[in-house]
DNA sequence: CTTGAACCTCTAGTCACTGTAGGTCCTATC
DNA sequence: GATAGGACCTACAGTGACTAGAGGTTCAAG
C-alpha cells in the first residue's frame, strides 16, 4: 500500500497533480486509512504511469481518457487508438514546422541586432513592422 | 477613427481578446464616443500589431510588456530586447528538440500497431510500459 | 424612425495544473 | 504513553491567454 507521496515519486508525479487526476475523475477513488489519507496500489501506481507517459507524448487528459478506455477493453480493434496517436502525431508535426519558422526569424531578428541604441534595434524593428515577418497570420498553439 | 471591430480585423484579433488586453493594461484606455464605444487611432494600430506580431512569435504577454517598454525608450541600449529575443530563440529550440523525440516515438507507435486487437496494440503497450520510452521525465511544456 | 449589426459589461469556462492556508494524521523516538 | 514533525487532508484561488455567453445598449444606413 503506497501513500499518495510514494506514489508521487514513483511517476514523477506532483501529489497535487493525482489529487487533480482524482477530481476530474482520471484517477479512480482510492481506499482511505481510518483516518481518512490516500492509499494506492500496483493498479493505481500503472494507471498513472500510463497517465504520465501519455502526457510526456503530449496527449491531452481527453486523449488520454479514451486511451484508457481502450486499454480496459481489451477485445476491441486497435485502430481508434491507432488513430488518436496519429492525430497526435499531426499535431506534433504541425508544431515543429511552425516553431521551426519562428526559430528562423528569432535567428534572423538576432543576428541583424548590432546592440547600439533601441532606436535601431532589429528585435523590435521586426515586431514593428509586419512586411519583414515570414509568418502569416496563424496563431502559436501554446 | 477605428472601432474596436475594425481594429480586430486589421490585427487578425478577436474584439474580446483587444479589450482583455486593455484588463490586463497591455493595450491604453481608448477614447470613447458619447455612448461609450471604443474608438482608436493609428497609435492604438501599431501598438497591437506589434503585440500580435510578438504573440506569433511566441512571445508571452510579459515579454512583450517588457519589448514594450523598450520601445517606448528609443534612447537605451538594444542589449536588453536582444536577451529577450535570446530567452525566446532558446525556449523555441528546446520545444523543437522535446517535440522532435515524441514524433520519433509517435512514428514507431503508429508504423508498428497492426490494427489488430487492443489486446496487442503498440500504441497502448509504449504508453503501457515505461521502458520503452525515448524519453526521460521532463514534462512536456504546454 | 426603424432595423439590425456591432458594440457594451460582467461573469464563467477552458486546460492542466500549481500554490496557499489552516488544519489533521501517522510514525518514530524518547 | 507522550511528543515532535513530516506527510497528509480539504478547500479555494491563481496561472496564461484567451474564449464564450447572457442580457442589454448604441450606431449608422435606409
Amino acid at each position: 500500500m503506497l501513500t499518495i507521496g510514494t506514489l508521487a515519486k514513483r511517476t514523477g508525479t506532483k501529489v497535487q497533480t493525482i489529487r487533480y487526476y482524482e477530481t476530474i475523475g482520471l484517477m479512480p477513488e482510492p481506499e482511505r486509512t481510518r483516518g481518512g489519507q490516500r492509499r494506492y496500489g500496483q493498479a493505481e501506481l500503472d494507471r498513472l504511469s500510463f497517465v504520465r507517459h501519455g502526457r510526456q507524448l503530449g496527449f491531452s487528459l481527453e486523449a488520454i481518457r479514451e486511451l484508457l478506455v481502450l486499454a480496459d477493453n481489451p477485445s476491441q480493434s486497435c485502430v481508434d487508438a491507432d488513430s488518436i496517436a496519429q492525430r497526435q502525431l499531426k499535431q506534433v508535426e504541425d508544431r515543429i514546422a511552425r516553431l521551426q519558422v519562428l526559430q528562423l526569424e528569432l535567428k534572423r531578428m538576432i543576428s541583424d541586432c548590432t546592440h547600439h541604441s533601441v532606436a535601431d534595434c532589429r528585435v523590435l524593428e521586426v515586431l514593428r513592422d509586419h512586411s519583414e515577418c515570414l509568418t502569416d497570420h496563424d496563431q502559436i498553439g501554446a
